[in-house]
RNA sequence: GGGGGCAUAGCUCAGCUGGUUCAGAGCAUCUGCCUUACAAGCAGAGGGUCCGCGGUUCGAACCCGUGUGCCCCCACCA
């Protein structure tokens, strides 16, 4: 059978991952064996799959593959978010598409709309992990908006303000005129923008001073005579919500202010001046025109001074009746005009350019607008304390560790949580209010019935509302990882007793705040206990130039095109290359090549243990002992390694010592060490050995490279049922051997300094050359590795020698003097300064080890270990330097 | 304005308790090879003032101070 030259991912993807679902492998159900959980991170349910996604579910299915090979019950809960704010503006634009208008729609219309889009759309992103290798368990798909999951959110806002952690409250809210609903102080994104800074005047007039604003000559007289006082501003429009003018009160330019009113312009308000500290004289005027309405600085002036809110805007950031002047106009034009009508009355002094910060949308890229509204709140002082606590004393050990600061930041400074959206996707908050402003908070109407009846005896049932608003999809996934497993609705059942707490989140550090402080808070909450054990911080992906990548900058490339291209394996080795945890990571196709090349070379290795013939009468020769001995012992450091990597959650770093060791030491070392002559056969022991070190070798790759290890460890051998590497067992880390090791190493010395000897004199590998060699120590090194490096070197002889032989090239390794006889002439000059030089370094580094070992204070202080360490480099410097001598003196 | 992080080879990063003349890896580069597993490969090589300056120490890439340059997060200066 002709076995390909290149490996075939797409064949291998398409077998294996169904065969794996067939065989329930991915599944979890509560057993005997210890747990081992994660649950994802849901994606948003309109998602498509990018390359966030790859890294952190790679991730992922790398840590739950290596726990199901060490005989952990592995569970991978999937599922989805309902993700309001994004489905819903979809599900809009679709029917924007059809001609369909959400304002014409009923509540109930435009969910069954958009309950439609989600079963047909919605969700492609988890069949698309599939494609990466994902073993979830899919048996256990949940999705945040589904009944019971809803149910538990429901039950968890009545339960928070029972407790009296949930309240409503008027406050100033982030307002996106766009999406119409409010949005939390994460969603705003600041931005430096170029803006105009407005000073303009407001005539000041006495307690009982009548004044019209409009008539044109007492307006310039006031101003001849000085009788103004000029405010700074940003937003002009918002003029006609002022109430108040503010100054500092041991501003001396404005004492004579005392008492004195301003007219608001166009309006015609009388409004108060007042004093406060709050106000920073040197700033523009050092006066401040007083918004409460829109501004949340003033709104807080304005509870302390008792002033009027005059509400200006509309929901879509139109100017509203209440301003009086520029109604239905959209804000960012009447800015304009409002400015140009001022300046017509002679009100406007200067416009600046001024830069300053303004928030946006961080989904509809509109200004935000901060505007009062009712909304409900969850009280976070208190209740954030045992997340931050969790988080301080290392019971929730976040990786990397210099996110606890961050994190210790927020939540030493964390503000109320704004839980209301003015949404129809997403559950609708149980709070029912009457005509006559009463509210109660419970699950039915039935009950808010009964509630409402006792604070209103009159009440009808016809004349009970529910909230018009969702939760704020936060409510919902901060409870995941106790709904995924019923935790609420049946809080004592054998899945979340078994699988809670879980054992690694995976996450990106933007929603540490957003999910993961919360999802530890209702842990505690509700569980009395953490909700995970890790929490691993991903980098962001982003491009070579260091972009992040993005839709709109359209510098993503598509994951799936990637899979086609360079094989699941490939991608996932990609992706973790050059990822450790908290770094962002450069993304470059090249990663996914030198992925898909290893994949290739795993393939190469297969084929060519495969194509030998074998042979069962030939003795096993001792190098080939030697060699397998080698290399167990190679890997099992190697093992010891990973696993060591694997504890500290250093992923890249075990793919890389896996990479390393299978590339350098198994293919590199440990094939051509045993390799038979071209059409030998090789004998059985041998191959046998071989067989077991590549099976030990696929398990250590398969959580990295599940497709081409499960695949080649079905070629190699035939299995009986349920022998499959997706369960066999993770490797034992048997004893190492540090001084067959330390050979090694010494002979794969010699062997390299030979093949360089050849490069540079232009020897050609096909050409045998001779070896001698003298030392003074016992010489083990060589002799272990005789043969083999006679064959790696393609040496005639190898052969120790008495001698200081001449007419030959000496080198050095270790205390190894080498010699290589040759047919010409030998340069000797040459050869004596590159010996002199190596000389040179090493009596320097022997110099530097002496003057260590006789400083007192180092023997002192230094550990013993520490000195030992320096001891034997001592000795083995001096006998290097003797070697070094020696094959001088042969010159 | 407040907080945090980073600076090591051309690039991306290791360097875990300060202890080798310690300066490392992968990629990229250069040289030679179509050698009978693999050119998606093999063999070999070059490459660095560990950001500058000062200090602590027997010993500093690592600890401290300081300067410079980048990045991130938070925040209400109109």
């Amino acid at each position: 059978m002709e076995i390909p030259k290149t490996f075939n991912p797409a064949e291998a993807e398409a077998k294996w991952y169904p065969y794996w679902m067939e065989n329930g492998y991915f599944r979890s159900v509560p057993d005997e064996r210890e747990p081992y959980t994660i649950v994802i991170p849901p994606p948003n349910v309109t998602g498509v799959l990018h390359m966030g996604h790859m890294l952190n579910n790679t991730i992922q299915d790398v840590l739950i593959r290596r726990a199901r090979m060490l005989g952990k019950n592995a569970c991978w809960v999937p599922g989805t978010d309902h993700a309001s704010i994004a489905t819903e503006a979809k599900v809009v634009a679709m029917l924007r598409e059809k001609g369909i208008k959400k304002s014409d729609l009923s509540r109930d219309e435009f969910l069954n709309y958009a309950w439609e889009w989600k079963e047909k759309y919605g969700g492609i992103i988890l069949d698309q992990l599939k494609k990466l290798g994902a073993s979830c368990d899919w048996e256990r798909t949940r999705f945040t908006m589904e009944d019971d999951l809803s149910e538990a959110v429901i039950d968890v806002f009545i339960d928070l303000y029972k407790k009296g952690y949930i309240y409503r409250g008027l406050r100033m809210v982030n307002w996106d005129p766009a999406g119409l609903t409010a949005v939390s102080d994460e969603e705003v994104i600041h931005k430096e923008v170029q803006s105009k800074l407005y000073h303009v005047r407001y005539v000041l007039v006495d307690k009982d001073e009548a004044f019209d604003a409009n008539d044109r000559i007492a307006l310039q007289n006031k101003i001849d005579k000085g009788e103004t006082i000029t405010i700074a501003t940003v937003r002009p429009e918002t003029i006609l919500g002022d109430t108040a003018v503010c100054v500092h009160p041991d501003d001396p330019r404005y004492q004579h202010l005392k008492g004195k009113f301003a007219i608001i312009p166009m309006v015609n308000r009388r409004v108060p001046v007042i004093f406060d500290d709050y106000i920073t004289m040197e700033f523009g005027t050092g006066c401040l025109k007083v918004t409460p309405a829109h501004d949340i600085n003033d709104y807080n002036l304005g509870l302390k001074h008792g002033l009027e809110v005059i509400d200006t805007l509309n929901p879509n950031g139109t100017i509203s009746e209440a301003a009086g002047f520029y109604i239905g106009e959209d804000r960012f034009v009447v800015r304009k005009k409002i400015a140009k009508d001022l300046d017509a009355m002679g009100l406007v002094v200067k416009i600046e350019d001024y830069v300053n910060k303004v928030g946006f949308s961080e989904r509809t890229d509109a200004v935000i607008e901060p505007r009062l509204s009712l909304q409900w709140f969850v009280s976070m002082k208190d209740f954030s304390k045992p997340a931050l606590d969790a988080v301080m004393n290392g019971e929730v050990k976040l990786i990397p560790e210099k996110f606890i600061n961050t994190y210790k930041h927020w939540m030493d400074n964390v503000r109320d949580w704004c839980i209301s959206r003015q949404l129809w996707w997403g559950q609708r908050i149980p709070a029912w209010y009457d005509n006559q402003g009463n509210f109660t908070v419970c699950k039915t109407k039935e009950e808010a019935f009964t509630s409402l009846q006792q604070k209103n005896a009159i009440v009808k049932v016809d004349e009970i509302f529910q909230d018009e608003d969702v939760l704020d999809t936060w409510f919902s996934s901060w409870l995941w990882p106790i709904s995924v497993f019923d935790g609420f609705k049946d809080p004592n059942n054998k899945d979340i007793n078994y699988y809670y707490p879980t054992n690694d989140l995976v996450t990106a550090p933007e929603i540490l705040f957003f999910w993961v402080a919360r999802m530890i808070i209702a842990g505690y909450e509700y569980r009395g206990k953490k909700p995970f054990n890790n929490v691993y911080l991903t980098g962001i992906v982003r491009d070579k130039q260091g972009r992040k990548m993005s839709k709109s900058l359209g510098n993503s490339p598509d994951p799936l095109d990637l899979i086609g291209k360079y094989g699941a394996d490939g991608v996932r080795v990609g992706m973790l290359l050059s990822s450790p945890a908290g770094n962002d990571l450069l993304f470059d196709e090249g990663l996914c090549e030198q992925g898909r090349n290893f994949s290739n070379k795993i393939w190469n290795a297969f084929r060519l243990i495969k194509g030998w013939e074998v042979d069962d009468k030939i003795t096993q020769p001792p190098s080939n002992l030697t060699a397998i001995r080698w290399f167990t012992a190679k890997l099992n450091d190697s093992i010891m390694e990973i696993n060591d990597h694997y504890e500290k959650l250093r992923i890249s770093d075990a793919l890389m010592s896996m990479y390393k060791l299978i590339w350098d030491d198994f293919c590199a070392w440990y094939l051509e060490l045993i390799k038979p002559a071209y059409q030998q056969p090789i004998d059985a022991k041998t191959y046998e050995a071989t067989l077991q070190l590549l099976e030990q070798l696929l398990r250590i790759m398969h959580p990295f490279l599940p497709f081409i290890s499960e695949e080649v460890w079905h070629l190699i051998r035939d299995r009986k049922k349920g022998d499959d590497l997706i369960i066999a067992q993770w490797p034992q880390a048997g004893a190492s051997d540090k001084s067959l090791l330390h050979s090694f190493s010494t002979a794969a010395e010699i062997i390299t300094e030979i093949r360089n000897f050849r490069q540079t004199k232009g020897v050609s590998p096909k050409e045998t050359l001779e070896l001698k060699y003298s030392t003074a120590s016992g010489g083990d090194a060589i002799r272990d590795f005789k043969d083999s490096i006679i064959k790696l070197a393609n040496l005639s002889s190898l052969e120790e020698t008495k001698d200081k032989p001449s007419g030959t090239f000496p080198f050095v390794i270790k205390e190894f003097e080498c010699y290589i006889p040759l047919s010409e002439s030998v340069d000797k000059e040459a050869e004596k300064d590159r010996l002199e030089k190596e000389l040179d370094y090493i009596q320097g580094f022997l110099k530097s080890v002496n003057a260590k070992l006789g400083n007192e204070k180092f023997v002192s202080n230094a550990k013993a270990e520490v000195v030992a360490v320096e001891q034997k480099k001592k000795s083995d410097a001096e006998a290097r330097v003797k070697a070094i001598e020696v094959a001088l003196s042969s010159l």
